[in-house]
DNA sequence: CCTCTTTTGTTGTAAAAACAACAGAAATAT
DNA sequence: ATATTTCTGTTGTTTTTACAACAAAAGAGG
């Protein structure tokens, strides 16, 4: 785990807490840590889960596929964030969606019961620890909140709209990179790829909008 | 604010926490309340707020309207529930929707600074509310989740399936009663409430569904 | 360099949704 | 009790999407 500390260090849930500490903690908390093939999952919908898991490296995709195989990814997972939170506290319900490498990565996994109760008056840092937690947790839920604004859009252009002007907001200009590519994006809006690609299309004849793969201009 | 702790005491902010120590915290907190009618907002879409929100009796609908006047309800706030500390904690953004009381209501305040700060050594139910805010967190980003499995559904009848079914295993039964009349049901789901009527009628006559106004039963 | 695979864009058709307009039922106010 | 407003269901038309099938472009691997 110690070579992981670089990437540990500047995750949110360890935000503020020295090197050291952390290392402290890891053997507090028990933290332990697994590699995964790209296509592999971390967990299923319908498992319980008692630990956060960090990704420590890759790319893990939050998606759920219904009963006739429509794909929607909830979100995309970059090397030092938090997911699982959610079902891991009081690990009160089944999880709800699939957690699956989209490259080969590393996942770290703390325990949430050792985080939440154990050495609650001797850690200085356990209090960090929940803080950042907590933090965390209202920046998902904004993030899942802003999805849910472009998403309820009635047509895929709307959805365009409203999800490209956030991502200009996002990079504070009119012009940046997405992390998805098409299919993905389809998925994302959940809306047909194909009726996508062609909607991009006709807002890029209109001169609404420009783009070359995955980099995007919003125009006038 | 005290003929309120009744309310208080069963919260998810305050459970575990006795009515004479919710009381000894409302000081600490620096708690305030606040009345309003029917359709006013208790907050705004860009606005900046620092404390938590708990309703103490009324409704209140988390919504959005977009550029071109579609509402869409994020969710439904009912007595006792909490609502705008995702961006309460450390506010650092402002506020994506609005909240506007359904009904007359009163709405408590609670400064989020001083929760996370205050008295961290002083008070033994301070860590409790923490813990029972995390845990909120927690549910919410659950519930978030689960609306949009449904939203991302293609057509209004997968829609209505999917939350349909959601809310029979809520309530452990095939039949229940929502808590949205149809306006409201088609805003939660993103779809034309005229389209949505007939899309239930045509479910009814197939025999899939029953329902009368707010009651439903899935068959077979 | 060539082959195979993946990604993206295009088009036509069938299905579904949005929209609009209206009528009847239910709830609320007077 | 009656009038008025709100809610719900119905229908036809227009718009939009999903779907399918294909072609072109880009990338990966030998």
């Amino acid at each position: 785990m110690k070579k992981y500390l670089d990437v540990l260090k500047r995750t949110k849930l360890f935000s503020g807490i020295s090197e050291n500490d952390i290392q402290l903690m890891l053997g507090c908390l028990s933290a332990t840590h697994k590699d995964y093939k790209k296509g592999e999952y971390i967990f299923r919908q319908g498992e319980y889960i008692d630990s956060i898991c960090v990704l420590l490296n890759g790319t893990v995709h939050i998606q759920s596929d219904d009963y006739w195989g429509n794909r929607s990814i909830i979100s995309e997972i970059e090397m030092g964030d938090m997911f699982g939170e959610s079902y891991a506290v009081y690990g009160s319900s089944a999880v709800l969606n699939d957690a699956v490498a989209i490259s080969d990565c590393t996942v770290a996994f703390f325990n949430v019961q050792r985080l939440m109760t154990v050495c609650s008056n001797t850690c200085a840092f356990h209090t960090t620890v929940i803080r950042n937690l907590l933090i965390a947790l209202t920046h998902k839920n904004r993030a899942l909140m802003q999805k849910l604004t472009h998403i309820s859009k009635r047509t895929t252009r709307e959805k365009l709209v409203s999800y490209l002007s956030a991502q200009s907001k996002l990079s504070n200009s009119n012009h940046f990179t997405i992390a998805f590519n098409r299919q993905q994006l389809a998925d994302f809006l959940s809306v047909d790829r194909s009726a996508m690609s062609s909607e991009l299309s006709k807002m890029k004849k209109e001169g609404l909008i420009d783009f070359d793969k995955n980099s995007f201009t919003l125009l006038s």
